[in-house]
DNA sequence: GTTCTACATGTAGAGTGCCTATAGGTAGAC
DNA sequence: GTCTACCTATAGGCACTCTACATGTAGAAC
C-alpha cells in the first residue's frame, strides 16, 4: 500500500475505527491492520500526531488510564466527530466515484456494471 | 473535491487520459474535467510539473507542435507508461478495497452487496 | 486601438501531512 | 540480563499539490 495514497484519508480511517468503541493509539494501529486484512500498517509517527490533531479539532476526546502498569491515552469520538465521520464517508464515496470515472471511463467498465 | 485526497493519484489520472490519444497539457486539464463530470479542476501548476515528472520517469514522451499560431507540447504514453497505468489501476483497486474495508466493515454494507 | 476572453506553457514558493528515525518507559518470558 | 511486546511521543525530512505570478498568441467586442 503506497504511503502517499493515504494522504487525506487518514482522518476518515481513524474516526472510523473509533466509531464502535474507544481505543488507545496502539490499539488503533492494530485495529486498522485487522480491519484491512493486514495490509494497512500505519506507523506510530503518523497516528499519534494525527490523533492530537483530531482532538484539537474537537472530533476526539481523550483520557489517560493505567492498565497493567502501562499508561494509555484512550480516545473516543465526540458528537462532532460522529458528524465528521459521516462527512468523511460521503467525501470518500464522491472521491472514489470521481477518480473511478476517469480511470474507468464509460464503455470500459461494462463487465462491472451488472 | 478536496485537494489533498488527490495526492498520490494524479499520476494515474494523467496516464489514464493519455491512454486513448496523445494530448497537450491544456487539453489534458479539459479532458480530466469532462471525464469527471465537471468536478475535477486540476490547476496548471499541478499538471505541467507532473507531466514533466512522468516524462522524466519514462512514462510519457512529448513533442512540440504549433497549431493556429500557438505552441503545444503534446504528450503520449510510452510502452513503459502503459505498464505503469496498468499498475496504477491495480493499485487503485487495492487502495479502494483496503480503505473501504475500514470505512465500511463487514456487517455495515449489507445494502450494497446485492 | 484597447480590452476581454480563450488558449497555452511554465516557475517559485508555500503548505500539508505522512514518513523515518529516535527517544523514553513498563512488563513478562527465557 | 536480554529480548520481545506493549505504549506514547517528537524532530526533521520529503514529496506532491496548491496559489500566485509571469509570459505570450489569437480573435471578438466595442
Amino acid at each position: 500500500m503506497n504511503a502517499d495514497a493515504l494522504r487525506g484519508h487518514m482522518d476518515a480511517l481513524l474516526l472510523s475505527v473509533l466509531e464502535g468503541e474507544p481505543l488507545h493509539g496502539y490499539a488503533i494501529i492494530e485495529a486498522l491492520q485487522a480491519r484491512s486484512g493486514g495490509s494497512l500498517s500505519v506507523p506510530t509517527g503518523t497516528v499519534y500526531p494525527a490523533l492530537r490533531r483530531l482532538e484539537q479539532a474537537g472530533y476526539l476526546a481523550s483520557e489517560w488510564a493505567t492498565v497493567g502498569g502501562r499508561r494509555r491515552r484512550t480516545y473516543r469520538l465526540t458528537s462532532s466527530g460522529h458528524r465528521a465521520l459521516a462527512g468523511e464517508r460521503a467525501a470518500w464515496r464522491e472521491f472514489t466515484g470521481v477518480i473511478g470515472s476517469v480511470l474507468d471511463p464509460v464503455g470500459e467498465r461494462l463487465g462491472r456494471e451488472g
